[in-house]
DNA sequence: TTCTGTTACAGAACTATATTCTGTAAAAAT
DNA sequence: ATTTTTACAGAATATAGTTCTGTAACAGAA
């Protein structure tokens, strides 16, 4: 499962060919040199293309990121929705997320990486509404799902606006930490302990 | 505490008049913009200045984000280390770490907000490395301490590179869904739920 | 005060880069 | 085979960061 997979399976076929190349080597770029610091420029001279040729793929440098970062968005959700399936109880639902979050990222960390530091570009820009609309479809699900009475008698009394934070916080700052360098050790060795961790910042009785 | 006391104390006197002034609208016009929408000229117009004395100031764009940037940092390290050395017991240490974050992110949401989607760009920049050094350094003291056996004793056994994200992880993740607004109620009024579940994440016996 | 150097400021000129435009070749559809 | 659509190339344009040059205000020394 490299990133190529990833883009093979969002852009299929021999005619996507260059998109996909195009879509490789920004990657690329941007994670080595940063957004702003990568020109269009640079990425045609990586494809042995022309800049026509990239404006007439992906219209913009925000749409190319745009279409990068949602590629990221849907491959990390299609694993968070295929652990999250398996599962039956409220721990393993908080397991499940936990564990598909620190796995993805550590499977994909270019793309993981990729998707920190231009997050907060597509929020703004031209695609700020898709964003903002995944996003408030996914988080309402995931809290209306820990607001069922049958499930939250597990759990004590919290906001439920700060469940997720409590769940998933802690992966999420340790896997910005691993990206940035700041840490060694991958993410996903530490599945057990991040889990642990967040089930005993919500749950009402911990038994190991 | 309004951002212009901020900027008071740490460009003070009569002749940073508009050094203060220009960072001051500066902030405004990044955090409503967002940091590449916002020209040079955007925030001449706002001040009745001239490019020229911007770039006298402050050197370049990438200088100005960075003198806000640290500007803020500091601050907040300052909150930080006040409530920091108030503490004794090592539960009450994870809570001023706690409550100092939610409590300055409360009180300078212009400046948090800024510093959180400045970050990765002086990151990258060349300011990137005055930002390492001084995150491995508070970063390293904090570890330190915790790895102090006479704390151990309170704490399970986790490995130490991933107590910050244990600690800090899940109030970051809220107070960023706040700045976005994606949730509405002010950090600081959670100040005890994080603590709490920042603890319990951590130690080995958990009464209330 | 007057002289001198330093800092603050202004705006035109320069440069780099995102974007548009125009045209050509290949491929697909009819 | 013709037409339409898609893929591609590269020059031209526009925008915004940066530099340059010059002027005014200020601070300290003689």
């Amino acid at each position: 499962m490299t990133t190529s997979d990833v883009l093979n399976r969002r852009y299929p076929g021999r005619r996507a060919q260059l998109k996909r190349d195009i879509l490789s080597k920004a990657l690329t770029c941007f994670n080595t040199h940063g957004l702003d610091v990568t020109t269009i420029e640079m990425i045609k001279d990586e494809c042995e293309t022309s800049v026509g040729n990239i404006y007439h793929h992906f219209g913009s440098k925000d749409g190319l990121v745009a279409a990068l970062f949602f590629c990221a968005l849907e491959d990390q959700n299609e694993l968070l929705d295929t652990n999250f399936s398996k599962t039956k109880t409220v721990r393993e639902r908080v397991a499940a997320l936990v564990h598909s979050y620190l796995d993805w990222v550590s499977l994909q960390p270019e793309l993981a990486r990729f998707q920190f530091q231009a997050r907060s570009a597509v929020a703004k820009g031209p695609f700020a509404d898709e964003l903002q609309k995944r996003n408030k479809l996914r988080n309402r699900d995931l809290i209306d799902w820990f607001k069922d009475p049958a499930h939250l008698v597990e759990l004590r009394e919290l906001p439920a606006e700060i469940l997720p934070s409590l769940i998933i916080g802690q992966s999420e700052n340790y896997c910005k930490a691993w990206l940035s360098r700041r840490v060694r050790t991958i993410p996903s060795s530490y599945k057990e302990q991040f889990a642990d961790a967040a089930w005993r910042s919500i749950a009402m009785d911990v038994q190991a």
